[in-house]
RNA sequence: CGGAGCGUGGUGUAACGGCUAACAUACCUGUUUUGGGUACAGGUGACUCCGGGUUCGAAUCCCGGCGCUCCGACCA
């Protein structure tokens, strides 16, 4: 894409408004924009980051077997009922709005209701099961006090899998491979090193949940990581009871700040009973489905990497979620040579396939190199009137700051 | 929802209760410059968040509202 194109621009300085790292570059760079407290719009560079996000999450749903859906945000009144979810002082950051007839609807701030119920049209015998769904849907909740940018929004994307099992084995298994799909999830949008499986409270049906926390200061939870086996214990668990549990000694764990990325859940009965999906075994008797559910919210993905992955000019994306490959600089002399051999060149790595950021407007070199720094595309390649002379580009990555030369007759 | 702070050109700031609300940046014109936001000249742009009140006079003081941020509680 050509910069000259871009309808955004980069501002020198950072909104009053805003002091959460994340939101003050990324609104810097032009990726969102903050349409209200706890709102933010996404713009074509943030939208490219974020597909890349969904992209990589949805490979790894795809591989565990899920099969995607698109489920509505209007949600029906009397099916929050019957799980005892729909009052507000059950739940107490529901949006909630009437129809012209006068009957209230909600905002989902989650799906589980929604899709077990979907799912009671589908599943009648144990030959149905397993299955895994999922979608990426926009959940809205009424935060009290929304804050840290895109990390707590009141209207943010989040994908949701729900597992549909004949039993708790069953289920269990499934529920191993989406920890490790979770954790392949983090992995590939570059947190993998930072983040750490976790143990958090669970519900009555198994003695834990999962989360997946990202070290940084940015985090609202504390959690206490064995660096070495890779895990880590959140602190609203932390006991004597737990630590033997897991076999971990107080001593060999480090307390550090953390953002809650994922969260796996085994919600065994606790909706299709209520919601009456059941399943007929071999036997002919009638059983509750037994489930799971699996969430991700690629925006505090995104704000996550921002978080943990800059230096003090600007953003540094990892290459797996950038929003473009390499960004090319073109630093324009009089005689417009250098501009034709970049016009060449940006039309040529195009048309390999590579993603191109192409600063072709006409300003000055140093605003070119700050816009770079701040936007943060893993390599730079730069052309001049030096380089061209040589028939050379340089190209320098964005994380390490390593410059090397290559011919443009190799590009 | 408790506590604190803040609302001034697009953005970031300044202005004792008193001149035509100032400066920087961004933007537009022209010249200049072309490897780290170059330099100069000219120009556009603000009912000082909204509504009341005090005062000869309010961006400034008071009351109410709305919005934003931070701390806490709550939460993915």
């Amino acid at each position: 894409m050509r910069q000259t194109q871009l309808f955004t621009r980069t501002r020198r300085e950072a909104p009053k408004d805003e002091v959460a790292k994340n939101a003050e570059l990324l609104i810097r760079a032009g990726f969102i924009y903050k349409e209200m407290a706890g709102a933010y719009a996404y713009l074509p560079l943030g939208l490219r980051v974020l597909n890349k996000i969904v992209g990589i999450i949805r490979e790894e749903m795809n591989a565990l077997g899920g099969q995607e859906v698109l489920l509505t945000a209007l949600q029906n009144r009397q099916v929050w009922e019957t799980t005892n979810r729909w009052s507000d002082e059950v739940v107490n950051n529901w949006f909630k709005t009437k129809l012209k007839n006068g009957a209230e609807v909600g905002l989902a701030f989650t799906h589980e209701e929604a899709l077990t119920n979907l799912m009671r049209d589908y599943i009648r015998s144990f030959r149905d099961l397993p299955a895994a769904v999922y979608q990426f849907q926009t959940k809205f909740r009424n935060e009290e006090r929304a804050k840290s940018g895109i990390m707590r929004g009141r209207e943010f994307l989040m994908k949701d899998l729900y597992s549909f099992n004949v039993d708790e084995i069953t289920h269990q298994a499934f529920y191993d491979r989406a920890k490790q799909a979770y954790l392949r999830v983090f992995d590939r949008v570059g947190l993998g090193g930072e983040t750490y499986l976790t143990f958090a409270s669970g519900g009555s049906f198994s003695k834990y949940s999962h989360e997946f926390q990202t070290v940084s200061e940015a985090g609202e939870d504390l959690i206490y990581v064995h660096e070495a086996k890779r895990i880590a214990v959140n602190k609203e668990v932390l006991n004597d009871e737990v630590l033997a549990n897991l076999g971990l000694k107080r001593e060999e764990l480090v307390e550090k700040k953390s953002v809650e990325v994922g969260n796996i859940f085994t919600l065994g009965t606790r909706f299709s009973e209520p919601l009456g999906l059941s399943y007929k075994d071999a036997a002919g008797v009638s059983k509750p489905v037994f489930m799971g559910s699996y969430g991700i919210g690629p925006g505090r993905v995104m704000g996550t990497i921002v978080e943990t992955h800059t230096d003090d000019k600007g953003i540094v994306w990892p290459e797996s979620v950038a929003p473009f490959a390499v960004h090319l600089l073109a630093l324009f002399d009089e005689a417009g040579a250098v501009k034709a051999a970049a016009d060449t060149l940006y039309e040529n790595l195009t048309k390999q396939g590579i993603e191109v950021l192409y600063d072709d407007r006409d300003v000055g070199a140093g605003e070119k190199f700050g816009d770079a720094d701040l936007i943060g595309i893993p390599k730079r390649y730069v052309l001049s009137a030096k380089t061209l002379q040589k028939g050379e580009i340089e190209i320098k990555d964005r994380a390490t700051g390593v410059v090397t030369m290559k011919a443009l007759s190799d590009l």
